[in-house]
DNA sequence: GCGGATCAC
DNA sequence: AATGGTGATCCGC
């Protein structure tokens, strides 16, 4: 209710010289902030500057920003959400004028929905979850390293981007995922200088595996989402180690805590354990840096219920403003406005948000792989010579990458941004599979054409390019032929390709050996499925992939249940917010932190709130109170360091050193605008 | 099926 | 010296 009005700003979107005319008479800062500052992926939000600090940070920022291209296409894309919202208004509102009956109708459908999530959760008791989450990890190793470090400002990354920084940084305003020169004056501008730290992948990975040999003494089957976290399913430990409490639970966090810094020689983790996944990946950045935090099933609703949505992984920057435009600012209120979303938002969306907000989890199961991509930016030109030969790059590239891998790709999708960074995409199926430079660059290189022409016409010249990408998609396995060099095609041990040709030579077998060409499998069966899946686990597979992040193959371990509806969000408005405000979360009811290894944060206390349902006297462990809200104030800041791609190409170039090789493409023959036909 | 958007890391 | 790269999913055409 009221808010209303905050949606109606003139905004004065439409013109783009005259409102961005700020350059001179534009806008004053102190009106633009008001305006802008939520564009920016890291306003700091949460605890570690003081108020004028962060005033400070974001007119430093804003400043920087305001006449860049970048900034520009920032407020086209929100002018454009705002008009999606001004739709979405004008749905509800007949909505809100529609036969009682219809309403009527909907409220009990969206009673009856409730219900049965409720059921869903209460038959999933009894299952625990952890979540690790290692802190400001590429920085706490490179400051290990090098201790010189510690006090200052470090951020590893480079002038274009940052990838993670400290907390003496972050307490500058420097962010993860903030350009490199605005951190760098962010700290002049206070008198203390960046120190940038160019990443070393290598390490990171060996420190990771680190990790995960700790953990897997826990959890066998855990799964590492990426180099720096990890999901553990602890039901099976809490139980065979009788430490099925609470305080066995906190007792486990600690332990695993402390053995990831032993192990690591210092570095550090922080944990949350919660009977889910997403709620213990919530827990476990709500006491970071080097904390934890518990939920016990009793009070998870109540944790829940206090949280924000953008808490919810799966909302983010404007998935939370589209929500704050119906006035929905918790988890509680999604609950509350259940009837208003669904007829605000898609069906998938309504059901991700209502089961998100009630704290249960998507099914996730980790699918194969769907497509494998390569894109570079560089200084924006028209050279057209240049950008082909860009183009053929990333072709070898991702043909290396796919050989690799043994899969073959039968579709293929340009990408193009421009200098106002903009950004096209263009299909491109090909007529068969093929993990070729040459079929790729084709390909590309076709779109690439349609591209130009419908871009320029003969008197004007097509725009400057600022990015080049491709993707591959349509994936097939590939195993038993030849690879590149002709040397038999051998998944390395360990990999789910490896499983699948072990697989497929035991078919073959039986009747022609493997002496096919190229045999093509897709996995569509669920039992061969499952059985990818369980081989995750295989611990003696290291194997040093060059690839970084990715090659899930590590399995999920579920708890079966057919519901199937998976993760993602979309909804309808947003709204020029004036973020900001928001000083972290408020813990709910009695989710029980607990401190342990030097831990620097002070105690947090909570008065009693409303927690709804009687407070069942709760065993207060050591020291954890729980009770009501609790003011996260502390000079911490958390924000878990998005992992980069910087590094991860620092790390390719070093590793192949350069992918040569000239070669013309060969003709895509057949033309014929759909299809491109190779031979 | 395509192209645009959003999200996580 | 000018805001990254990879992979996935959803939505509206």
């Amino acid at each position: 209710m009221a808010k209303e009005g905050a949606a109606e700003q003139p905004t004065s979107s439409r013109q783009p010289p005259s409102s961005t005319a700020a350059a001179d008479g534009g806008p004053l800062y102190g009106q633009a902030e008001k305006d802008y500052h939520h564009l920016f992926n890291f306003t700091n939000n949460k605890a570690g500057m003081d108020k004028v600090d962060r005033e400070k940070a974001n007119q430093t920022i804003y400043e920087m920003s305001k006449n860049s291209s970048y900034f520009k296409n920032e407020q086209r894309k929100d002018d454009n959400r705002k008009e999606d919202i001004d739709r979405m208004k004008a749905h509800l509102e007949a909505y809100r004028n529609s036969q009682p009956e219809m309403r009527l109708k909907a409220e009990q459908s969206v009673r009856g929905v409730l219900q049965r999530l409720e059921k869903e959760r209460e038959s999933k008791r009894g299952s625990w979850w952890c979540h690790v989450d290692m802190d400001m990890f590429y920085c706490a190793v490179e400051i290990r390293d090098d201790p010189s470090l510690k006090d200052k400002p470090v951020a590893v990354g480079g002038p274009g981007m940052i990838c993670t920084a400290n907390y003496v940084a972050r307490r500058y305003g420097v962010r993860a995922a903030m350009p490199g020169f605005i951190g760098k004056k962010l700290c002049a501008d206070q008198g203390a200088e960046l120190v940038f730290v160019g990443g070393n992948m290598q390490k990171y990975q060996a420190e990771s595996m680190t990790v995960r040999r700790v953990l897997s003494e826990f959890d066998p089957h855990l799964k590492m989402g990426s180099l720096d976290e990890a999901f553990l399913n602890l039901t099976d430990y809490l139980k065979e180690n009788d430490l099925d409490s609470h305080e066995g639970r906190v007792k486990v966090a600690t332990e695993i805590r402390e053995k990831i810094t032993e192990a690591t020689r210092g570095l550090t983790a922080s944990a949350g354990i919660a009977p889910g996944r997403m709620m213990a990946k919530i827990a476990s950045d709500f006491n970071k840096p080097n904390g934890q935090t518990i939920i016990e099933e009793r009070d998870a609703a109540g944790f829940m219920d206090s949280l924000s949505v953008r808490k919810i992984p799966g909302v983010g920057k404007v998935g939370e403003h589209k929500l704050e435009a119906l006035n929905i600012k918790t988890c509680r209120d999604i609950l509350d406005n259940a009837v208003l979303i669904t007829q605000a938002c898609s069906d998938k969306s309504t059901q991700f948000l209502l089961r998100a907000a009630m704290g249960i989890d998507g099914e996730g199961r980790a699918s194969e792989r769907k497509s494998f991509s390569c894109e570079r930016t560089f200084r924006a030109t028209q050279d057209r010579k240049f950008l082909e030969e860009k183009l053929r790059d990333i072709a070898e590239s991702l043909a290396e990458d796919l050989k690799s891998h043994f899969m073959r790709s039968r579709h293929i999708t340009l990408k193009v941004k421009t200098a106002d960074f903009k950004v096209k995409q263009l299909a491109m199926p090909l007529s068969r599979s093929t993990d070729e430079a040459d079929d790729i660059d084709a390909g590309a290189q076709r779109a690439f054409s349609k591209y130009i022409d419908t871009h320029g016409d003969d008197t004007k010249a097509p725009p400057a390019i600022r990015l080049l990408g491709i993707k591959c998609a349509n994936l097939t396995h590939v195993f038993g032929g030849t690879g590149p060099d002709g040397e038999e095609r051998e998944a390395p041990k360990g990999t789910i390709d490896y499983f699948l040709q072990q697989q497929q030579k035991q078919k073959g077998g039986k009747g022609k050996a493997s002496e096919v060409g190229d045999i093509s499998i897709e996995i569509e069966d669920d039992e061969q499925m499952d059985q990818i899946d369980q081989m995750g686990d295989n611990a003696d597979a290291p194997a040093g992939d060059d690839h970084p992040g990715n090659q899930l193959l590590l399995p999920d371990i579920i708890d079966l249940e057919e519901w199937e509806e998976d993760v993602d969000v979309n909804h309808p408005q947003p709204q020029p917010p004036s973020c900001s405000s928001s000083p972290c979360q408020p813990a709910p009811s009695s989710a029980s932190l607990q401190p342990s290894l030097p831990l620097p944060l002070p105690q947090k206390r909570q008065l009693p709130q409303s927690s709804a349902a009687a407070q069942p006297k709760q065993p207060a462990p050591k020291r954890g109170k729980k009770g009501g809200k609790r003011n996260q104030d502390a000079a911490t800041v958390c924000v878990s360091g998005p992992m980069d791609a910087l590094l991860k190409r620092m790390a390719d170039r070093k590793a192949a050193g350069g992918g040569g090789g000239g070669s013309s493409a060969a003709g895509g023959g057949g033309v014929d605008g759909e299809c491109i036909e190779l031979d």
